[in-house]
DNA sequence: CTTGTACCTG
DNA sequence: CAGGTACAAG
């Protein structure tokens, strides 16, 4: 069967060839038979873990695609709904906001009034008081009043001194909140204003005159026409248009969008810039909280284990570092510097000796997403402050009368009404003028309460997932389980992409407790970084809010491209750019070779297994067209053998020390002789990924200030209906509404998280790596190995072109260096080899795998080896004149894809792509 | 008509 | 890397 297929195929190719004489370019394998290589049932010269029987293996695959779905996060999922249901059913009366917090809070047993602070404080912010609170704190900030801190002095956590002060002013009464915010408001104007236009205030009445001055912001705030530029970005639309218009138009003056009367425009800076500034504060002093919070569950839950790493003396050292910069801000009779220095402070990652258990370092990750965070919002500070000062010399001419006029059309609150409630109503009320800094005040409001919220979530998941853990190993080999089942639903896959899932017959893995590990492979020694996959979306926030688009600025990223294009009437693919170095990786880099792998990469890689030798020899060099027809036949042997090859997981082969030939010479020479690895080696099969190692080791605190993360996962969501949806779509959106729809819409993005149809530059870079063990992957195999994407055909297509553009990239190198060798005088094929330090190995690393994620499999490098030969010999005997000469080396090269390792489907694997 | 691929181009 | 095209098969 085989055979004849060839026969045909070749030869109905090569009479279209002849027919189609009007094609000038060659067309090396335009047309061929669908996924012909690789769709083939055993087509494949690798061992058949399959077999024929597609059906049984069929539904195997499709149940454990759910399995792999799933996976470990699941049963913690529930585990956390029930620990908030409990924990909210004891917490009585508390708002169903603050449920979660209650559970982290008491998670450690007992809550100190320090964290029913925090507790209140959080709730605070999550219930709009926020102003209160910022204003309050501006208070402090300028004023240094302690008069009203009361209790706070009673809180045992030292650490948290500015947020309890916030919190004590917090309590005061409404009274005196109006008095204390107007107070702010005089101190803002006078200490922190740069620009010297202010009404000079009076003393006679300073009440009259506060009041008034609060009627300004306010009327401000709604008034002012701002260019609709946030933080650079150009012209994007801003966040809810519509909405904004629809209300807003309640509130047009007449006048007012005139003109913008540059006080006003000053005042609203000034309202804003304290909010923000405050909110940050918040976010650190949340942080801070965090932390704390962080050491007590660790002591709690550290009863049993061995207590290395933290003796609770350096808890304090650990905080310090946290805490210094919130005091550093909220140390009154300071010099008030600019906003910008003062979130640049914030910005400043903890330090702190790295945690090596799942809390502690989790705590570094989330720290270092506020940081992220922190950076973003002083950029947009940044950008701010210097657009308000232009606009401030733009708009010289002051109009008083309108802001009276605005006093006439806002009749000043009563004395009873809350004015910070009235302001956020108003905000929320604002023209589309100001939806610029309406926007960004929103979208803080949203990101820090989304972002606290999955901090939190965060936390308590991890804590519940490390009591599990511990108590039930038997999950590694469920795991294992679950990872063997993969590869073999790989395998049928690309035989029989036809399957449809079936639907998951029975429960998903979680083994009851207590269940000793099944076979002894995997064993718990897993280091911390791999904790059982998050809930999905846990830290996609994150993960995501460091991609802010406040992020992407000026400079030009391929990103930004892409979410202009979103913005354009006219529907695009997204563009999905990669490439750009993470922090981490430029350290890594930098401490050693481009080539050189990273201590973290030198970790047991376990599925990276080599190929073995017994690999069934590759295809008679010089007969391309006759490929091996044996491997079409089942052969249950094979079964076996791929069962307990070294790529099965089950597999262990020779536990000594495997080496990559990875080292980079100063000079290396582009081919030489390869040293056929000793031994295979296969680790004991981990879903330990070096990556995920690398994440573990290198988690610290990266400095996202230098370089930015590749702004990825900010791709308009709207992918989510289909392409024919885009269009329409698109116009309504606006620069802010990525990070609406990512912080907004948690419910269906992020803690669902599985299903943005948008493929990020992280799933660009998954993809290259994928390309290390699949060179011609099917539609079917990529999609079960991007289970977080909601596949549309568009999506798809684009997977597709990766891929393909892959390939291409692949070819050429390969024709390149092999003409190389041709010309170099090299006579045989067999001279030629690939070893990590070959030059042409570097570029494809550098290509596919630029920060090193993962280590490169061997089996790439075997695979990369046969092409270049293929194509030395191609080339070697002219054959590089037919036409399509290409083809047959395509052909022999399809069949060398291996099975992509399971861990690739790991919802952890992305995120550590960072 | 859809899918998959190669090829070329920007 | 994406757009676009030309193919060739289901």
């Amino acid at each position: 069967m085989m055979s004849s297929e060839e026969e045909t195929e070749f030869g109905l190719y090569t009479d279209k060839l002849l027919k189609k004489s009007k094609r000038t370019r060659q067309r090396v394998d335009a047309g061929e038979p669908r996924n012909s290589y690789s769709s083939i049932p055993n087509f494949s010269s690798r061992p058949s873990f399959l077999g024929g029987s597609n059906n049984l293996y069929g539904a195997i695959f499709t149940q454990q695609q759910h399995f792999g779905l799933f996976g470990p996060g699941f049963a913690p999922t529930k585990m956390l709904n029930e620990l908030l249901g409990r924990q909210k059913a004891e917490s009585g009366a508390d708002g169903e906001e603050v449920t979660k917090f209650d559970a982290v809070i008491r998670c450690d047993g007992s809550p100190p009034s320090g964290e029913q602070l925090a507790h209140h404080m959080l709730r605070d912010i999550l219930q709009g008081r926020k102003h209160e609170l910022l204003v309050n704190h501006e208070h402090i900030l300028n004023n240094n009043n302690n008069e009203t801190k009361g209790d706070a002095e009673r809180g045992d956590v030292e650490a948290a001194v500015a947020m309890q002060e916030c919190l004590a002013e917090a309590g005061v009464g409404e009274r005196q909140q109006v008095d204390l915010m107007e107070d702010a408001l005089n101190g803002m104007e006078t200490d922190s204003l740069p620009s010297p236009k202010v009404e000079p205030r009076s003393p006679a009445k300073p009440e009259d005159a506060k009041k008034a001055r609060v009627e300004n912001i306010v009327s401000g705030m709604r008034s002012s026409p701002a260019p609709p530029q946030v933080n650079g970005c150009k012209k994007r639309k801003l966040y809810q248009p519509q909405q904004h218009d629809s209300t807003a138009d309640r509130y047009i003056d007449d006048e007012e969008e005139e003109t913008e009367p540059l006080r006003q425009k000053q005042v609203e800076k000034n309202a804003l810039k304290t909010q923000l500034r405050t909110m940050q504060e918040q976010l650190a002093e949340m942080q801070q909280k965090y932390v704390q919070l962080c050491t007590r569950m660790e002591q709690s839950s550290e009863d049993s284990r061995e207590v290395e790493e933290i003796p609770s003396d350096s808890e304090q050292s650990k905080r310090s570092p946290i805490a210094s910069p919130v005091r550093s801000i909220a140390t009154p009779n300071q010099p008030q510097p600019t906003l910008s220095q003062q979130v640049s402070k914030l910005k400043i990652s903890p330090p702190g000796p790295p945690f090596h258990n799942g809390l502690l370092h989790e705590h570094h990750h989330l720290s270092n997403a506020a940081a992220m965070y922190l950076g973003v919002s002083q950029k947009f500070l940044l950008e701010q402050e210097a657009r308000m000062a232009k606009e401030a010399a733009v708009a010289a001419a002051v109009s008083e009368a309108q802001s009276q006029a605005h006093h006439q059309h806002h009749q000043p609150p009563s004395k009873t009404e809350n004015i910070t409630e009235r302001l956020s109503m108003i905000k929320s009320n604002v023209t589309p003028t100001g939806t610029d800094l309406e926007g960004l005040a929103d979208v803080l409001k949203t990101e820090i309460t989304a972002s606290l919220s999955n901090l939190i979530d965060s936390i308590v998941t991890r804590f519940v997932h490390q009591r599990k853990f511990r108590s039930n190993e038997g999950t590694a080999a469920a795991e294992q389980l679950n990872k063997d089942l993969i590869m073999a639903s790989q395998l049928l896959d690309r035989k029989s992409p036809k399957q449809k899932p079936i639907e998951r017959p029975h429960a998903p893995p979680p083994p009851p407790p207590n269940n000793p590990m099944v076979n002894g492979h995997d064993l718990p020694v897993r280091p911390p970084m791999f904790q059982p996959p998050k809930p999905p979306g846990i830290n996609q926030v994150p993960l995501y809010s460091m991609n802010h688009p406040f992020c992407v600025t000026k400079q030009e990223s391929e990103q930004n491209e892409a979410l202009s294009l979103v913005v354009t009437p006219k529907k695009k693919r997204h563009k999905v750019t990669d490439t750009r170095i993470t922090p981490r990786t430029v350290s890594r880099i930098l401490g050693q070779d481009g080539m050189g792998m990273s201590p973290a990469s030198m970790e047991p890689t376990p599925c990276t297994s080599p190929r073995p030798p017994p690999y069934p020899q590759p295809p008679p060099p010089m007969l391309p067209v006759s490929l091996p027809t044996s491997v079409a036949i089942p052969n249950p042997g094979l079964h076996e053998s791929q069962v307990f090859s070294p790529y099965s997981p089950f597999f262990h082969g020779p536990s000594h020390g495997h080496h990559m030939a990875m080292q980079t010479p100063s000079s290396p020479p582009r081919m030489h002789k390869m040293e056929r690895e000793s031994p295979p080696i296969h680790h004991p099969p981990t879903l330990l990924h070096p990556a995920l190692l690398a994440a573990a080791q290198h988690g610290g605190s990266p400095d996202y200030g230098h370089i930015r993360a590749p702004s990825g996962g900010l791709n308009m969501d709207n992918g989510d209906r289909n392409s024919d949806c885009n269009s329409g779509g698109d116009i309504s959106y606006d620069g802010m509404q990525p990070t609406i729809s990512f912080l907004c819409r948690i419910p269906e993005v992020s803690l669902t998280s599985e299903h943005s149809s948008t493929l990020t530059p992280m799933h660009l870079r998954k993809a290259k790596l994928m390309f290390f063990w699949v060179r011609y992957p099917s539609s079917a195999v990529l999609k079960m190995y991007f289970p977080d994407i909601k596949f549309n055909k568009n999506n798809t297509a684009q997977l597709v072109k990766w891929f393909s553009n892959f390939r291409e990239f692949y070819y050429i190198q390969m024709e390149k260096y092999a003409r190389q060798a041709v010309s170099e005088g090299v006579k045989n094929a067999d001279d030629l080899h690939v070893s990590g330090d070959s030059e042409l190995y570097r570029v494809l690393n550098l290509h596919y795998n630029r920060n090193n994620h993962i280590e490169v499999p061997s089996s790439f490098r075997f695979v990369v080896e046969q092409t270049l030969r293929e194509f030395f010999k191609a080339i070697q005997e002219g054959r590089d004149a037919e036409q399509s000469w290409k083809k047959s080396i395509y052909k022999i090269i399809s069949r060398l894809d291996d099975p992509v390792p399971e861990y690739f489907k790991s919802p952890n694997f992305l995120e550590q792509l960072e």
